[in-house]
DNA sequence: TTTCTTTCTCCAGTGGTTTTATTAAGTTTG
DNA sequence: CAAACTTAATAAAACCACTGGAGAAAGAAA
């Protein structure tokens, strides 16, 4: 084999062959059944506007496939009744893992993110190496007590921090001390299923739009309120991963010329003002050293190791003047780095997570309203800040829609 | 016709079939010859991975619509010699607006975005539906002296400000003082022509990839300092617009916590800190209220009028310490700027363009250096801060580049 | 000259989609 | 209630872009 004598100027790009087309119709089809189930096939064929022979072939084949299944006739208005399709979800499934600083979960769900079973596990604080240790372990032992892993779609590990999505290495995350581990291999290695990795914020993107209230949107961006401030973004239709996997540390935005001083050693980062850390340590603060008069004070029954954001939200929902002044701060910082990202990016919707902004209407509008005033006046009516629609389990369907996403929604490239 | 009785969740989305295949390979291949050329078909056969029969039968039609001809032979080791393709930039035209606050430019273009006749008509200092007249006139003027509009593919019109690319409307424009101009129709009832709008930035970027050094890049930050600061940028190989095209705003992004007043309501954008005009009126601050010693003085033989950005880039150049003072602090807001849009969205490289960053060197290094310290510390290897890459009539080619990208690269929408 | 290479193209074959019936299974109407 | 009309699903045939093999074209090497 010889090497091309001049250097070719090429991105390496599918070309079209007669499967291009196949895979990309049946793709749409199907996902046309998961969406609007039950639907018919004439119905199909008119909605995406295909060729109601090709719809026939191609359920028929996802039926041998058993996604999808018939499930009786609908109504007619003067014809043969339709026969009605319907997406199966069970005849597969999907093993997710969530890596937060506080928990290893992982579940046994189905292709709708159904939770079959779940085991919810400590991270003791541990990290490095033995957090790695730990995550093999509790794979291995909830693998061990899966029966079939013959319809297991594979294992979806989803961590925070930058995450190499296509290699499939935690590159850097502080909190738990990880740079360079090459998860998916050592998991891939231990189980022999396929493993996918991905950053937490982008996976919760994707579980939006696939399972979620936002599967009208294309431009998505998500940001996530805990421990630190992660953003994800959905552009087109597709994850944005950035350059070697490192968009979304939304986080790290100064917002502050001069301010606090991060642990990135940056100063005056968005996160060390708005995070749960912070607010607590300022409640904290006016507490005992300014002997503040504040109803967190009963709430906690004195007791401050019991405090937490649920108690915060409840405090600015009982009017509580320390909380509005601390939850005002945070508004009016967050305020800041959500106008510039909307003046420099624009989505369709942000979508807002955390739990001092779930059950938290109040800051929801207070924040909508700010933006609103902070933004240049043509954009004002594009202003669209909304909460996470996926509830309490949005970490393992955030798992989930990674593979499911990657499986089911075609890709050009 | 009836309505869906349902009301149906589904993004329209092209569906698979022979033409498309067709669609997508010639323009592969049309790609390859554009950017590869002088090539066999042979060679493009093995480039891209597709079979010789399909080269060359997309190749005979390409032929013949004139846009690649037959140049020669090649040299072979050792059997027939390959005939070698050639990409035919003078077959079609392309004609170019750029609009700008100070000149409107119209150029006729080849295919490579060649110069074949060019007229630059000052704006004096229109506003509003003045100079939309003007605009209509200089391009109707243009097209009157222009012999053969049957080849012409296009006028291509490229403006600052939020633009409606789908719909051809200048949206917002505070500086023009244009607000909801259906430019793209005005212009394609007075000429026939199929007119396209785009940001000015958007179209740089497409340029930068499409005519400049980096078409390697998938995505891409280009971000002009003039009377403003714009942003375009491409993801995955395309233009992101935002939402009704309005991304791209990083002048108001906020860099100062209750700063300067800003044109659009808020308070210390970005703009008004690096932008010319601030510069501008720093010196002469400078030089009339604190009669500073400054070589600027010299150089403009005590006549500030006559103090142009290459003035100031001059007099950095001389180590002028005034000069060097603002550099200093341009940069340190610039670098704020950056690191944060490298943090939340980490292009490949970022491109910066505009006066007082042309032929400044050492203004590229500085801003390099000082976002490599203020970044996380995993991202600094990839900090890649750029210089533009085409030259004075980078406008023209913008525009020229809008039309050039949506006909030979396909896409999927 | 003969043999080997390499390029390019013709031709038959493959396998998707579409178009055009055809069948199945109704509803509606006189 | 039978004839006429509708609608859904499939079958058969036509279509057409790609592929692979055969072969022609054109030249290099021995």
């Amino acid at each position: 084999m010889k090497e091309p004598e001049r250097g070719y100027m090429m991105l390496k790009q599918r070309t079209g062959d007669l499967k291009l087309i196949q895979e990309l119709n049946r793709s749409i089809i199907l996902d046309t059944i998961r969406k609007n189930g039950p639907i018919s096939r004439s119905e199909i064929a008119k909605l995406i506007n295909i060729s109601p022979t090709t719809v026939t072939s191609a359920v028929s084949e996802i039926i041998s496939e058993g996604l999808v299944y018939e499930d009786g006739v609908g109504t007619s208005s003067g014809g043969r009744k339709p026969v009605l399709l319907r997406f199966n979800p069970d005849t597969h499934s999907i093993i997710g893992v969530s890596i937060t600083n506080s928990y290893i979960r992982i579940a046994d769900m189905n292709l709708e993110g159904k939770i079959l079973k779940k085991v919810v596990h400590p991270t003791n604080q541990l990290k490095g190496h033995e957090i790695i240790e730990l995550i093999l372990d509790v794979v291995d032992q909830f693998l061990m007590q899966k029966a079939d892993l013959d319809y297991c779609q594979g294992i979806s590990i989803i961590s925070p921090g930058i995450v190499d999505a296509e290699n499939g290495v935690i590159t850097y995350n502080t909190k738990l001390n990880l740079y360079g581990i090459p998860l998916k291999k050592l998991i891939e290695e231990k189980t022999n299923l396929p493993v996918f990795l991905d950053n937490d914020a982008n996976a919760f993107v994707l579980a939006e739009n696939y399972f979620g209230l936002f599967s009208k949107y294309k431009d998505i961006l998500y940001i996530t309120i805990g421990e630190g401030v992660g953003s994800g973004m959905m552009v087109n239709g597709s994850i944005y991963r950035g350059f070697l996997g490192s968009s979304g540390e939304m986080g790290h935005t100064t917002i502050v010329d001069g301010g606090l001083k991060c642990s990135c050693g940056n100063r005056g980062c968005l996160e060390n003002y708005v995070n749960w850390p912070a607010i607590y340590s300022r409640i904290v603060t006016a507490i005992i050293s300014q002997n503040r008069d504040t109803v967190i004070k009963e709430m906690v029954s004195g007791d401050l190791t019991r405090l937490k954001p649920d108690i915060f939200v409840e405090a600015v929902n009982r009017q509580d003047d320390l909380a509005w002044e601390i939850m005002e701060d945070i508004l009016n910082y967050l305020s800041i780095a959500i106008t510039n990202t909307i003046h420099f990016f624009n989505p369709e919707v942000i979508i807002l997570s955390g739990e001092i902004v779930q059950d938290n209407p109040l800051f929801l509008d207070a924040i909508n309203e700010k933006v609103v005033r902070k933004v240049i006046p043509t954009l004002r009516d594009q202003v669209n800040i909304q909460s996470t629609s996926l509830g309490s389990e949005f970490e393992l369907l955030g798992a989930a829609a990674v593979i499911l996403h990657g499986k089911f929604k075609f890709q050009m490239m």
